[in-house]
This record gives C-alpha cells, structure tokens and sequence, in this order.
DNA sequence: CTTGAATGAATGAACATTCAGTCATAGGAG
DNA sequence: CTCCTATGACTGAATGTTCATTCATTCAAG
C-alpha cells in the first residue's frame, strides 16, 4: 500500500525552476524562490543537484528531450516528407502550448552561456533524440546545404519563439509560418 | 582647449554591461562588475542610471538602434526589392561581426522579460527607425501576410543569432542564408 | 564660491550553499 | 508479529559571500 505516487521532489524543483525562469528570468531566480514554489525546504534542492547550475543544465537538457520526444512521436513515417515536416511542426507546436513555461525557459536558456555550456556536456549529439532519428536524417537530406544547427534555427526556431510570446499561434498563423519555415529550408526549383 | 575627447562614462558602463553580459550573461553580471570593467567606481553608474534595470534598459534600446541604423544606411533606395533585402541583411551581418558583443548581448535581452517590458516603455514603434521607414514599409508590403515582428524573426533573426555564435558566417553560408530568409518571407509563384 | 560629476567605503538585503538534526521507512533479529 | 537499527531523503536556521544601492566627501570647471 505505497502511496499512488509518491512525490518526485527533484521534478518539483525542476518544474519550479521552469516556471520562475519564465515568469522572471535567470536574473531574479533565486534559489530560495525556487524551493518555496516546489513547496520544498531549501536544503532539499541541493540533495538531488549539486549546484544551482547542475539544477540548470538538467532541466535544460530535460526540456529540450521533451521537445525533441513531442517532434518525433507526431511524425507518420509513411507521409510524404513535406507532410512529415508539417507534422513535426505541429507536434512541437502543441506541446510548447500545453507548456508554455517550458517555451519560455527554452528561449532563455538557449541564448544564455547555460547553451554553450550544455551543449560541450550534455548534448553531444547521440543524447538529442532528434539528431539520432532516421526520420530527421531524411528531412536534413531534403534541406538545402546548410549545417544542421541552421536549418533547426530556421525551420523550428520560429515556433518555439512564437510559444514563448503572449502572441500564441492560431490556426492561419501556423499554417502560413509552417510554409514559410518549408520554404526557407527547401529550394525545390530554383537556380 | 577642451580635451580632445571628454570620456563619456556613461557610455563606457553601458558597454562594459554589453561586454559581460555577452561573456557571463545576466545572471553574473553585477554592478560592481560592471564598474570595474568600465573603469569607473560604482557610484558612477548611478549618476547616470537611477537602477540596474534602468541602464539595462537604455543598453537594450541603444543597441537596437544600431542595428538598425546598420540596416537601412546600407540599403540603395534605388534597387530592386529583394537587393535591398539583400543589402539590408549584409548591413546588419557586418555591424553585428564588427561587434559580436552586442550581438550576444541582443539575444539575450531579447529573450529576457527585459524585452517585454523594453517594447511596453521605449520601443513602441516610432522610435524604432527600422519601423518608421518607408524603405522597410514597401519591404514589409512584398512579403507574406503575417505579423510584422515575425516576418522580423523570419527576415533577420537568423543573421543576430549566427553572429552571437562562434561559428560565424563566412561568404557561402551569407548567401545561402539570404537566400533561404527571402524565400521565407516571400512566396513568389506559389498555389 | 557654486555646481554637479565622480568617488569608493559603507550598508543592509538577498544570495548560494551547508549542516546538524528530524523523520519515515526498510530489513534483520528475536 | 514486534522491536531495533541503519539509511537516506528531508528540513530550515545558520554561514559567509556577493549584491544593488547610498552618501559623505573630493575634485574640476565655470
């Protein structure tokens, strides 16, 4: 008779940090705000990440699996590539809604020395499910020559900033943003 | 006889902020350091700024400017339309190199809650030079229908960020690059 | 002499991190 | 089954540091 779930404290303080990282950036994220709002005693943070930049790098690295996870899982391998590229736009896209924080976090983190740092340790590249995944393999093959980080930039990076913004997405804004992301990364008849 | 040049210590903090900001960013820029990188004693900071946020704040808009400035005076209003786009983003590509702090400096704040609170206060838009000019106006009239900010993203948001990075943007990638902006923002023959 | 920029030591608040102690649990001994 | 002990997550007050900001004072220029 275990309780039903017992409380992962480590997740508490992970998502606290997203979510006060989004509301008052990096700057103004202390962490003692971060264990009140995980309902948790300071002290409790420093059991599960040595230091405020180990809590960091984890969720970062934590955040980006989860995007990378809600590209994938929406992709139907059988469509045509182009449908493929729509689907994972939209699989990011709804996951970023469902957790706008976590869009917030992402951009902020991204272009913080935390990405450079994250990105030596962490994320080498057979640690990014993206980066490993036939299926984005196929995609990158189809995009114009350009290193794989550009092409993310620009065929991803106008969703996850959009999420990010009290602006949001709708229905024609996403349809017109997904052909223009296509198009910047796609050539198909030109020159 | 004047000396030649009066320092201007005001601007010195301000890019002394944007020199470790770039370096360390927000979180790990103080005062006193900021101080100390330009020279002067920590008082000095606030003759001139009445806060932290404050001089953040004029850096932000101070840098924006620049680029700004850097877009259109490269631009000849006499081309055709997509030169000038092309002329626009090699403009704001070699201001940016000329400084790759403020660069890295941009994407953060960017990104940070200080730019939503910087376009609530000082960015409305006529202070904006790229927002005012008419050169921009018939840009902005050529592309596709959507929201000004985000045909921005679309348009030069890859060139900030390539700058703000270690990689760089070497004469092939530039074009390429150029390329596949206009072909985002632009959707000549299609349907 | 007046004015205002510049100074840097001083201040109190906030910070990241520590640690001595509490408590719930698990498992072995009886 | 009951008791005892060991384990390790958890706590929050305490620590020393660093922070943003202040202000009495100096200094240069008019």
């Amino acid at each position: 008779m275990t309780p039903p779930v017992a409380i992962d404290r480590a997740e508490a303080v992970r998502h606290a940090l997203i979510r006060l990282v989004a509301r008052d950036g990096f700057h103004g994220t202390s962490m003692t705000a971060i264990a009140k709002e995980a309902g948790v005693a300071t002290g409790t943070a420093y059991v599960h990440y040595a230091s405020k930049d180990e809590l960091v790098m984890a969720t970062y690295v934590e955040v980006k699996h989860g995007v990378g996870e809600a590209a994938l899982a929406s992709v139907d391998a059988g469509s045509p590539l182009r449908e493929q590229f729509a689907q994972m736009w939209t699989g990011v896209r709804r996951h970023l809604e469902a957790h706008p924080d976590r869009a917030r976090f992402l951009v902020q983190a991204d272009s913080s020395p935390y990405a450079a740092i994250a990105h030596e340790q962490a994320l080498s590249a057979e640690d990014d499910p993206l980066m490993s995944s036939p299926v984005v393999a196929r995609l990158l093959d189809e995009m114009v020559d350009l290193p794989p980080e550009v092409l993310f930039d620009l065929a991803m990076g106008p969703v996850v900033r959009l999420t990010a913004t009290s602006r949001g997405i709708d229905e024609s804004l996403a349809e017109t943003l997904i052909e223009a992301c296509w198009r910047a990364v796609t050539d198909s008849g030109s020159r």
